[in-house]
DNA sequence: ATACTACGAACCT
DNA sequence: AGGTTCGTAGTAT
């Protein structure tokens, strides 16, 4: 099953599901009509910017590698409007030349959003990449209250703070 | 076995 | 400030 929410002129939220468990979450610029879907309300409040709590949504993990759902659980964490880097969720998993392999991670999350993948940046500050592109990253990061000047972040808070 | 990567540190200019 | 290089772990083919 699929569902979409209009977001502007050319974009929309698709989400697929299954007996009311999502399996993907991702933008698409050539769907027409809305379509309801499970949490549809949560998105329709996160994208007129409330502040958004995905954290009750079901997702289906079960086709997802080991090590991907370990990043993704723990991202599930991260709270709206806050950032981390991807070093520290390797540290996070034990290891802290697991960055790369955490951005791997990422590049595949099938849950754009519900896991909040958007709110990891580089350590230096920079935006770093983005599987929909950086310019969807920067503008779902300063929808939640992150100041972003030339690419990189500049007034934030970390997940820890 | 090889190639790839949404990274990071340590070097260069 | 900007570039290159290399180490690195996990996945994909």
């Amino acid at each position: 099953m699929k569902g979409a929410l209009r977001i502007d002129n050319n974009k929309f939220l698709v989400v697929e599901f299954e007996k009311g468990v999502i399996t993907k979450v991702y933008f698409s610029f050539k769907e027409k009509i809305e379509k309801d879907f499970p949490g549809k309300d949560l998105f329709l409040d996160y994208f007129s910017g409330k502040i958004v709590d995905f954290k009750d949504l079901k997702l289906d993990m079960k086709d997802i590698p080991r090590f991907f759902v370990k990043v993704y659980q723990l991202l599930r964490n991260l709270p709206y409007g806050r950032i981390t880097n991807y070093e520290s969720i390797a540290i996070e998993l034990g290891n802290k030349n697991l960055s790369r392999a955490v951005g791997n991670a990422l590049r595949r999350n099938p849950f754009l959003i519900v896991i909040p993948c958007h709110r990891v940046v580089k350590k230096d500050g920079n935006i770093g990449n983005f599987s929909f592109g950086k310019d969807l990253k920067i503008w779902l990061l300063r929808m939640e209250g992150v100041m972003i000047e030339n690419e990189k972040v500049y007034s934030f808070r970390h997940w820890w703070d």
